[in-house]
DNA sequence: TCCGGAAGTT
DNA sequence: AACTTCCGGA
């Protein structure tokens, strides 16, 4: 690498055993390839616990941390990327240039504390695999696995961050539709929809993940739990699917992550429009939302609390499915094809988040149980 | 401290 | 494109 002559470390592997491999930069014939970006740095000081004293992952706060050192921190971005002159002032710029691509946001009021959109990044991670089908890892074919799992690729990090960003943003998406409502009519503006090849497209639901989050082993969240995954707060009727094909040779995790990417694709796609539309919240129409998963098919309010207020379908019970079959509140396939399809497993996401005791009616509001 | 514009660099 | 450098303003 051209940078050996100033002293620098290579990019790749770095550090042995970091979850951030070749694949995961530029491609080599885009102009500044193989460069490592900020965040990519920021994550792995983040990883190392000999850094621990520099950058850290704030407690109780998913996804936040805090530059402890900042001197330091841009002593070793500078020295990383060969600009001696490097400092917090400029490394902080570019910090502040992710606002905008939500990569990061600032937590306001603390001093060199910022907080990464975890769903934005796992998909800048996996640009490759679509919304509509699930990797091909699932497969469970030694070749497709092969190829689908990019190299270097650590699983159990790829399994904890999916993880931990479903658990992200299940709660995010639960909280912004319910503090948020959204008048949004996908007609008027394309643009929000566009978050590349991951906006809405029509989805199919992968058959046979079954994935029960008690038993997927240990999940460490960034500045949440570093806990296993038995002790979070999950819902009783969050297991998914049952599984009704699952090919040989094919891990739980694979399952697990494959459905997890699958559904989190989903609720990337909600989170980008609820934040694109928060300027529309004033001009929501009183009464009815407009159901931000499946875009053009409105919902009253009732029907909302009764969607978030039901147990979780994702393993449909018998009984849910009777209810489902003759009650008007619950969705109706329209004449002609939604522009969003979801399975009914993404769907029925909806819950309130763990930290949620009360709903406050009229506002359509969780209320956080006070810390 | 933090923000974001503007211009420059690779 | 992804910063780096500089800087005026809050």
């Amino acid at each position: 690498m051209d940078r050996m002559h100033c002293g620098c470390v290579s990019n790749s592997y770095w550090i042995p055993g970091l979850a951030f491999p070749d694949w995961a930069y530029k491609a080599e014939s885009s102009p500044g390839s193989r460069q490592i970006q900020l965040w990519h740095f920021i994550l792995e000081l983040l990883q190392k616990e000999e850094f621990r004293h520099v950058i850290a992952w704030q407690q109780g706060e998913y996804g936040e941390f805090v530059i402890k050192d900042p001197d330091e921190v841009a002593r070793l971005w500078g020295r990383r990327k060969c600009k001696p002159q490097m400092n917090y002032d400029k490394l902080s710029r570019a910090l502040r240039y992710y606002y905008n691509k939500r990569i990061l946001h600032k937590t306001k009021g603390k001093r060199f504390t910022y907080r990464f959109n975890f769903s934005k990044l796992i998909f800048v991670n996996y640009p490759m695999w679509d919304i509509r089908y699930p990797p091909p890892a699932v497969l469970g074919n030694s070749m497709c696995h092969t190829a689908a799992l990019p190299p270097g690729v650590h699983r159990e990090v790829l399994h904890n961050t999916i993880l931990a960003h479903k658990l992200l943003a299940d709660q995010l998406a639960c909280r912004r539709l319910l503090q948020s409502p959204i008048d949004y009519d996908s007609s008027t503006n394309k643009k929000a929809l566009g978050v590349g090849r991951h906006s809405i497209m029509p989805t199919s639901c992968f058959p046979g993940a079954c994935c029960n989050f008690r038993s997927s082993g240990h999940l460490y969240l960034p500045g949440l739990s570093s806990q296993p995954s038995t002790e979070l707060p999950l819902h009783p009727s969050r297991s998914l699917c049952s599984p009704t094909q699952v090919l040989p040779g094919t891990t739980e995790w694979q399952l697990c992550a494959s459905r997890l990417i699958h559904q989190s694709q989903v609720l990337m796609s909600l989170e980008e429009r609820i934040q694109s539309h928060r300027g529309a919240q004033g001009r929501a129409t009183g009464g009815h939302l407009l159901n931000p998963y499946l875009g053009h098919r409105t919902m009253s309010s009732e029907d909302h609390l009764h969607a978030l207020t039901s147990p979780s379908t994702m393993k449909p019970d018998p009984e849910s499915q009777f209810r489902a079959s003759g009650d008007k509140n619950t969705f109706q396939e329209p004449a002609e094809p939604p522009k969003i399809c979801l399975g009914h497993d993404v769907s029925a996401k909806l819950y309130p988040p763990p930290d949620t005791e009360h709903m406050n009616l009229s506002s359509k509001a969780w209320l956080l149980k006070p810390a």
